[in-house]
DNA sequence: AAATGATTTATATGTATCCATAATACAAAA
DNA sequence: TTTTGTATTATGGATACATATAAATCATTT
C-alpha cells in the first residue's frame, strides 16, 4: 500500500493510507489553504497544484480526495475539488497528516547527533538498531542526510556525520564563512532586492523585535533568522552563494536540534534591530551600508539563539 | 567474485577480480609507490597503509596480493610485502587498474550531460539503458553525483542534474562566487601559508609557464589549475571555505569533460603568470595584492581552459 | 612486543521479483 | 478548448536471499 513507507501498522504510526509523497504534498499543500489563497466553495486545480509540486496530477488527486474525506475539500463529479472547511488556525499539521517515516528518523538522527548521543561516526545496522526502524528508512534518511551535506559514505564500511557546529572553531569557521559569502553578495552587482519580500522580511523582523520574549517559540526564531539571511543572499542572483547559505542552514539547523540553544532577550533584540537596519540599507540601495552591518552582525558571537558558552568553550 | 561491481565479463572491463574499495585502494596506492616512498627492497606495512586510508587491513592486503602476482611487490612468509620494482614513470594506470564502474558511468554521465546527449532530466531507467549498466551502478552513480550537488532526486519519479557550466550565466556565477570564496579566504585573519605547499606551487606553475602548450594536457593543467586554487584556499583555515572551493572544482571538472574546453597559448601563460604572481604577494605577506590579482584573475572570462563563445553566447 | 597471517563475524551489496504508485495518455464533460 | 475523470504504462521502491568482503579477532612468527 506504501510505496516509500513501511505500512503503517509496523511504527504505529497512521499515515491514512498516503505514500510519502503524498505526505509531502499534504503537508505542502494544508498551510497554503491556512493562507486563504482559496475562499470557501472556490475551486482547488489539481493540475495547477501538480504543476506547481513539479509533479504528475496523480499523487495531489490522491491527496485532495484524503481532504475530501475529512471533510476539509468537496469533490463533485466532473466539477473537480471546492475548499469547504479550511483548517482551524491551531489545527496540529503532524496529527493530521504525521510526517513521513523518513522525516522522523531525519530528526531523530540530528537530535541524537546534536546531543553526543551517538558518534561521529555510525554503521547502517547500528542506526537501524538504536532507533528501531527499517533498513530501507536508514538508507533513505542517509541519503537525503548526505545530500544535505550532513553525512557521507566512509569507504569501507558506515557513515561518517558532518561535524556538529558544537564547539568553538567551528563555529568560528561558520561566521567568518557567512559573512565572507553574505557581504560578497549584497555587494555583487547582480544584487537586485525583491521589494515585496523585503517588506514580508520587515514585517516579520519587526514582529520579532516587539512581540514578548517569552511569545517567541526557539523554532520559529531560528526559521526566521534563516530565512533573512537566505533571502537576502537570494537577491544576488548567485545560485552558489544560495546554496551555501542553505548548507550552513541545515547545519545550523542541526545544531539547533540540541536543547541548549537559548533565547536571550538582549540577543534576540539586538538581531532583529540588526537586521532592520541591514533592510534598511538595501532598500535605500546604500549596498556598503548593508554589507558593513552584515559583518558585524556575523563578526561577533552567535547572536539571539546562542549557543551556551559552557558547551562551546572546548 | 565482485560485490560493487558487475562482473567483469558485463563490460569487457577486467578489473582484476577486484572490488570497487579495492580498485580505489589500489589507484590511491600507486602514485605513492611512483613517488617513491619506498627503496627497492624495503617493506610496505599493510597495517600503516590501512591506517592511512582509514579502513581495515583486508582491502589493502587484497590490493598488495594482486600487485603481488604482477610483480610490483613480493610478499613473503611471515615477513610481509616489499617493493620489488616501482611501477614505471609512463605506465597508464587505467590499464593497470582499471577504473571502478561507478567511476566510468560518472564520467559517461558528466560527458553525456556536457555535451547536451542527455537533458537536464532522466531516470534511471533511461540512463540504465543508454549506458549499458546495471541499476545498483546507476543508483551509486546518481547518488556520488548527488552528494557532489551536481544531480539531485525529483519528487515524483526520476533525476534532475545540476546545469552544467555551459552557459554564460552559470559560468559568470560561477566566477563570482569563487572571486568572493577565494579573496575572502586570502583577507582572512586565520590566513597562514604554508612555504612547503607554496613551493610546490611554485614550481608547477613555473613549469606549466615554460613548457611548449602542446606538451601540456588538458585534464593536468585543469588538475594543477584546481590544486593551486584549492591550495591557497587551504590556508584560511575555514573548512567551510575549502568545502566550497571543492564543490566547485567537481563541478568545473564536470565542464572540462566537454570538448570544447580548448587550450589557448594566451589563457594558459597569462593564468600561469597570474598565479605565480599570487603566490609572490602571499609570500610577501601582501595579502591586499594577492587578493586583488586574485580577483582580477577570476573577474575575467574563462582563463586558460576557455569556454568556446560560440557555445557560451546562449 | 610487534607485526604478520589466518579465521571468524558481520556488514552491506547483488540480484531478482513483486507491486504500489507516479507519470502519461485518453475519454468525457464543462 | 480547457478541465476533469479514468485507464494504461512503467518507474522505482520494497523485500528476500545469497554472497562477497570489510572489519574484527585470534594465532603464529619474528
Amino acid at each position: 500500500m506504501n510505496t516509500k513507507g513501511a505500512t503503517p501498522e509496523q511504527d504505529g504510526l497512521d499515515t491514512g493510507g498516503l505514500s510519502s509523497l503524498q505526505i509531502e504534498v499534504a503537508r505542502k499543500l494544508m498551510p497554503i489553504i491556512s493562507t486563504g489563497r482559496w475562499a470557501v466553495g472556490e475551486k482547488i486545480s489539481d493540475a495547477a497544484l501538480a504543476r506547481e509540486f513539479g509533479i504528475s496530477r496523480t499523487p495531489v488527486r490522491q491527496v485532495l480526495q484524503f481532504l475530501a474525506e475529512r471533510g476539509t475539500v468537496a469533490q463533485t463529479d466532473n466539477r473537480g475539488f471546492t475548499l469547504v472547511r479550511p483548517p482551524a488556525a491551531g489545527e496540529n499539521v503532524d496529527e493530521f497528516v504525521p510526517p513521513s517515516e523518513v522525516d522522523t528518523l531525519y530528526r531523530q538522527i540530528m537530535h541524537a547527533r546534536a546531543n553526543g548521543l551517538i558518534g561521529s561516526e555510525a554503521s547502517e545496522t547500528e542506526i537501524l538498531e538504536h532507533f528501531g526502524t527499517s533498513r530501507g528508512i536508514v538508507r533513505r534518511t542517509l541519503m537525503r542526510l548526505s545530500a544535505e551535506g550532513l553525512a557521507e559514505r566512509r569507504d569501507g564500511h558506515g557513515w561518517r556525520f558532518a561535524e556538529c557546529l558544537d564547539n568553538r572553531q567551528a563555529v568560528n569557521e561558520s561566521y567568518a564563512f557567512r559573512a565572507i559569502i553574505e557581504c560578497g553578495a549584497v555587494m555583487e552587482d547582480t544584487f537586485r532586492a525583491d521589494p515585496e519580500a523585503l517588506e514580508a522580511l520587515e514585517r516579520e523582523q519587526t514582529a520579532l523585535l516587539n512581540a514578548p520574549l517569552v511569545s517567541i517559540e526557539g523554532s520559529a526564531w531560528f526559521e526566521a533568522n534563516a530565512r533573512f539571511h537566505e533571502t537576502v543572499v537570494s537577491w544576488s542572483n548567485n545560485r552558489f552563494l544560495i546554496q551555501s547559505i542553505r548548507r550552513q542552514n541545515s547545519l545550523r539547523r542541526m545544531t539547533e536540534y540540541a536543547e541548549f540553544a537559548e533565547l536571550s532577550e538582549a540577543g534576540v533584540r539586538k538581531a532583529a534591530r540588526d537586521h532592520l537596519a541591514i533592510l534598511e540599507a538595501i532598500n535605500a540601495d546604500d549596498r556598503k551600508l548593508a554589507s558593513a552591518i552584515l559583518f558585524r552582525h556575523l563578526s561577533r558571537s552567535p547572536a539571539g539563539a546562542a549557543v551556551t558558552p559552557s558547551r562551546i568553550e572546548d
